[in-house]
DNA sequence: TTGACTATCTAAACGCTGTTTACTATCTTA
DNA sequence: TAAGATAGTAAACAGCGTTTAGATAGTCAA
């Protein structure tokens, strides 16, 4: 015991990430502890509060990890020939897939409220405001009269749309008629939204 | 102590369900537990196991109750005689600003999981149903050219979108620029979503 | 009216949680 | 080599959801 900078705090960070992100893929959202979260990275509690501040700040740099490896992907996606709204649908479709593949996680990124009426941190909100930049970069692609604040609100609304239909999907709370996939909500949000974005805005 | 049926079964879940919804909207989702509410009640908490089957089955009620109280209101506001458009805002609007007057409650509402993999009841799922079928009404008002399946899938999209934008919005993870009120993306959402769909149906 | 039975409710316990504390062992520096 | 700072632990605290045994009060038959 007692052992003296076998990992540097940064190394002890990462450490706690992987393991609640594990914890939190195997064994859902009630599974996550601190104790575990401990005993997967072969310390103790009392360790891991000199890494994080309490756990809301671990999750809170589990879920910006989350954000970053999002937009990364994201970014990628974008890169493509293919129409804006294509390009769209794409980013939507690999979002809910995401959300798919690891719902506890996804769940806590968005469920997560600071407590007491207390605002998320600067370099929290400036990543997801990242994400729907590249939404609206897409938007741009248009060529509408639309000057950058309505661009904004578009791109705003448009993939809060999106995400809703995610959340709804993923909660279980959309109970779909027959074999109707998500992606079909989806693809029906992006391509009503952005033809009555085109037809208004002449 | 040990009173004798001072109240009944019935009245005991009414008192629970009544105490739980004030703790979450003083002190928020935080504060809610089995002991306080039954404190709030002037009983312990065994007494509250006899009539739930644990807190989640208590948090499953009180979601329920929710969801009627929903759907009544919105129920109510849909008797207008506006055009199908005004009638949807002003279902969304209400919609929204429920969730801003009980933002515990709603976010309990709706970031309520059943544990692994449990489907909700059935009788849960028909709740959501029915507040989906009233943007459907709507939407058939429009005169399009779509079967019932198409109506669905469009009500469903329609208002999932409106439920991502009240998500988002609550949850503060809308970084809206100036002083861009929620309202503004739900109302873009509905106007653009629905001129796509006259658009793109003819 | 008494006694047995049953329903109601409580108090206490269990194992878990997040968080803080006192302490010990190790490494670093003088 | 001694002193000090750091890394880490173990144990405690209050609170949590849930279960248990037991006590109290009401009901009904004799």
């Amino acid at each position: 015991m007692a052992r003296r900078s076998e990992h540097s705090r940064e190394e002890l960070k990462e450490m706690a990430l992987a393991a609640a992100e594990k914890i939190l893929d195997e064994e859902g959202l009630a599974g996550l502890s601190t104790r575990k979260v401990a005993a997967a990275m072969g310390y103790t509690v009392g360790t891991l509060y000199l890494v994080f501040r309490n756990l809301d700040d671990l999750i809170l740099q589990l879920n910006a990890q989350r954000l970053d490896d999002l937009y990364e992907h994201l970014f990628m996606i974008r890169q493509g020939n293919d129409s804006p709204q294509e390009v769209v649908k794409t980013l939507a479709h690999f979002y809910i897939q995401y959300a798919r593949e690891h719902p506890a996680a996804w769940h806590l990124l968005f469920s997560f409220r600071m407590p007491q009426g207390q605002a998320l941190p600067g370099w929290f909100e400036a990543r997801i405001a990242r994400l729907f930049a590249l939404v609206e970069e897409q938007l741009g692609r248009l060529g509408l009269k639309l000057d950058r604040q309505g661009l904004k609100l578009a791109a705003s609304t448009l993939w809060s749309g999106v995400h809703g239909v995610c959340d709804l999907s993923v909660g279980d709370k959309l109970s779909l008629s027959g074999n109707t996939k998500p992606e079909e909500l989806i693809d029906s949000l992006i391509e009503r939204y952005i033809s009555g974005l085109v037809h208004d805005t002449e």
